[in-house]
DNA sequence: GTGAAAGCGCTAACAG
DNA sequence: CTGTTAGCGCTTTCAC
């Protein structure tokens, strides 16, 4: 690697200290200089080439321009526009995201924290959490800002930008109530991840506030956000026996799955149930059924994440924000008419 | 945020120096010690909570054991797998990988590699460059240990992680040829792009090598790597009214929407018109019609791109390596006889 | 086997 | 306006 260039480099090429050098290229003390100085500092700079060491610059200041991001699984088609979002916003405020991934792993989050918190990094952005989350506890007790996104903890101890699933769960069930469906059934996620268990808990309560009298063997679980938990879900409330018309899915991934299975039972989708699912994945659209769906702002989200730890950074005393994003129905192909 | 714990801290509550401690929690040095020392120090440090800093220690000892990774797009399902193989791999040897997107955007990709040079990355993993490139350069002149994954530049100046788009095409080419087509039209991705010309030459050439004649007329060009592209193509290709029975696509997004437009102008795939794609891309097998594709192997790429980074830095003299990849064809159902 | 001290590149008092 | 100097937290040579 090519010996680096360093303020002292420039310092001697010039003639001056480097403490000069230091303040020509800080524009909150350049103004402290001469203009003449001043140019002459950054051109030389250019010349040789000059890029800050961030390291000792964080090591001084004692805060390295770095958020850490953690995210349960890259590969969920869900998480990389939130992440997007935070890495646009941050940059633009010359900050630099580093991105971890925890496969739903408490341990394994922890572990990042730890080896982030080696690393400085100023702040945390996490849509990893569960409901109870010892990462998020870590943070807190160590005093590093935080701020959690589309999943949150219970706990009112941390900033947190999510989407109001009452809303979404509302508009979905609304849809199904107009389309003629009662027997609408439910594939709950995990229920130690808040948006399983809020999504869970609005079905329960909109129905009833709807007059629908809640049939547990319309309840079922699925044990992960994924095709193979929602087609394994599926089996068992077909198995069941219990009749329906109708499922809402907690996300999309699992009402395909669902689709599948239901598909692989004989039963056609929409013909003879209908299904919705949550968070409009990518692609939707062009899946074999393309999913009627509950779409959340996932870019806003990580950008108002990555604004508002910035402010958090700024600001450490400011009151607990809770940012509540709508989401908003999208009607496709997968719903229809009740011909029960 | 609350104070960090540092050596110092660790040292003056055990009455010892600084450079004990540093020495016992180091695994290299701890031989030097007394086995109770040893063990002293690290209790200590687990109580108190000592996580070390990286960016003292890499501002000592010159390197920062983080690995610059820059992906054209993040929401471009064929990178993330690359990332996470990348990641797996640089993890388990403690480096840390630092994301960024280029946007496809040259200038966009260098900016943020002189970023990352500031932060003293010890070297980058490119998925970004065009066939020429100038953060390529940079990196060369610099002397910063580079490699690239998926894509690549024409100049043989930097150790490459590729596939063998010859071999991918001839799958798909040979497939197609068994299924009795012969008017084979190609949708050609950017020509700037190494995975965009290849592909582009092997049709080409085996096409001519099958004795079958090229008809400029079922060459076109898609202007990225997208569905929206991919549309666009199509339209021009039925526009120039040469006839054909199948279409490779460069990759599965220009495929898909391939497949739309086609539709949309009543010709039905696979029935009237056959599509291959290339990639794989995530949950392909659930779309409308699910494409036959080539298979690479992404998380394996992103992999090796980890490990050849590390030797590498281990080892700058090293010859320059070229690692090839085999894709594999998946028939799927947007293939089918030829009925012409 | 352990301590003392220098120094990585930078910033920020403090002087002048 | 600019130079001098100390020190962020760590590793490592050199003493002892």
């Amino acid at each position: 690697m090519a010996r680096k260039v360093t303020l002292k480099d420039i310092a001697e090429h010039l003639g001056v200290n480097t403490s000069t050098v230091s303040r020509a290229l800080n524009p909150e003390t350049s103004k402290m200089l001469t203009a003449e100085q001043n140019r002459r500092v950054r051109e030389a700079a250019d010349e040789l080439g000059y890029v800050q060491n961030t390291m000792a610059y964080a090591l001084k200041k004692g805060r390295s321009m770095t958020i850490g991001v953690i995210v349960p699984d890259l590969m969920n088609p869900v998480f990389p526009p939130i992440v997007k979002g935070v890495m646009n916003h941050l940059n633009k405020q010359s900050y630099t995201s580093i991105i971890a991934y925890s496969e739903n792993d408490i341990d394994l989050a922890l572990t990042e924290i730890k080896r982030m918190k080696g690393r400085q990094v100023d702040g945390f952005i996490l849509a990893s959490p569960f409901r109870e989350d010892a990462s998020v506890d870590y943070c807190i007790e160590h005093k590093i800002p935080v701020i959690t996104v589309h999943r949150t903890v219970d706990k009112n101890v941390v900033d947190k930008i999510v989407i109001d699933n009452e809303s979404g769960m509302q508009q979905a069930l609304e849809h199904l109530l107009l389309l003629g469906h009662r027997r609408i059934a439910l594939i709950a996620a995990p229920q130690n991840i808040s948006d399983g268990y809020q999504r869970y808990w609005a079905y329960r309560n909109l129905l009833t506030e709807n007059g629908i009298e809640i049939d547990e063997d319309l309840i079922v679980q699925a044990d992960a956000f994924s095709l193979e938990a929602g087609r394994e879900a599926t089996r068992e409330l077909l198995a069941r026996g219990a009749s329906f018309t109708a499922v809402i899915a907690s996300n999309d991934l699992i009402g395909i799955g669902c689709i599948e299975e239901l598909e692989k039972q004989n039963l056609r989708c929409p013909d003879d149930v209908s299904v919705v699912g949550f968070n409009n994945m990518p692609y939707l659209d062009q899946f074999r059924v393309p999913l009627t769906t509950i779409d959340i702002p996932r870019a806003r989200m990580g950008e108002k994440a990555a604004k508002l730890i910035l402010e958090r950074l700024k600001n450490p005393d400011m009151p607990l924000q809770h940012i509540v994003l709508e989401p908003r129905l999208l009607v496709r192909r997968s719903t229809a008419l009740c011909k029960g």
